[in-house]
DNA sequence: CTGCTACTTGAAGCGCGGTTCAAGTCAAGG
DNA sequence: CCTTGACTTGAACCGCGCTTCAAGTAGCAG
């Protein structure tokens, strides 16, 4: 076999994911391995890199299907382009209330409220944030 | 009755949330209801301020019974300051990640790579965002 | 009284993103 | 040869955040 090929167990712990989620994310259509060591699978190099991709992806609240689908796009496909289009708009919107919860928090850790959700300055936060 | 009391499917229309979703939050210790019309549930107007907050804090990636920890938090609970700091650095981190992230949508959106993801371009953005 | 509507309950079910389990298999080491 | 260890499979299970369901009830209109 070709040894550029790099067994699960390895690709799970330079990734910090499961050999389990890998294998999930194969039957998801997410990854798939080059071939097998035995009964292994083996992966690209490239497999890092993409699962680096979908960790990130993830963590940015796609789904694991959202995520599949934009792993196919190709620039010919008009619709798949608005829906990333519509996606960016969507984390555009959630940078900015993460970042109006950022500044109510910051401000609730050195608040003397009690409870600390009476305070107004507070609700005014979050009335910034949910409006 | 107290008639400034709101009932449940009027909370839910108000917020947003589905009465089942109202008795669940309830379960969870999330809200309470002040009294009951009947056998329906009977809010404060000071509800849906909690509602809002409530989903605020949800969409931010907060579970649930998170919520209802900090929910409680009185000023001399020390160890739930800390953890609202921790969640304060959490959600800074984020917003950064999101932000390089929005911007490697907004490349991806525009470019011509067959498929996408080869995108050198989009590559090493991704590698901003994971790294 | 008879509907009718909008709620009530507890329990079950669902979609997501996995993990865990039992039983089996391969490759290497002794 | 036999053991060990890390994988293989399909299927079951899990926690989260609800929704849906069946069976029942309060209030109101006619």
């Amino acid at each position: 076999m070709d040894d550029t090929l790099i067994d699960i167990g390895e690709v799970a712990r330079q990734s910090g994911l499961a050999p389990s989620a890998l294998r999930f994310y194969e039957r998801k259509g997410l990854i798939q391995a080059e071939g097998r060591n035995g009964l292994r699978r083996a992966y690209r190099p490239e497999a890092l890199e993409r699962l680096a991709l979908i960790t990130c992806a993830r963590d940015a609240g796609f789904t694991l299907s959202e995520i599949a689908e934009f792993l196919r796009a190709r620039p010919s496909d008009a619709r798949l382009r608005e829906r990333m289009a519509a996606k960016e708009r969507e984390v555009s919107e959630r940078v900015a209330q993460l970042t109006r919860l950022r500044d109510s928090l910051r401000h609730a850790v050195s608040c003397d409220h009690d409870p600390l959700i009476e305070c107004p300055e507070f609700k005014q936060a979050v009335r910034r944030v949910s409006g």
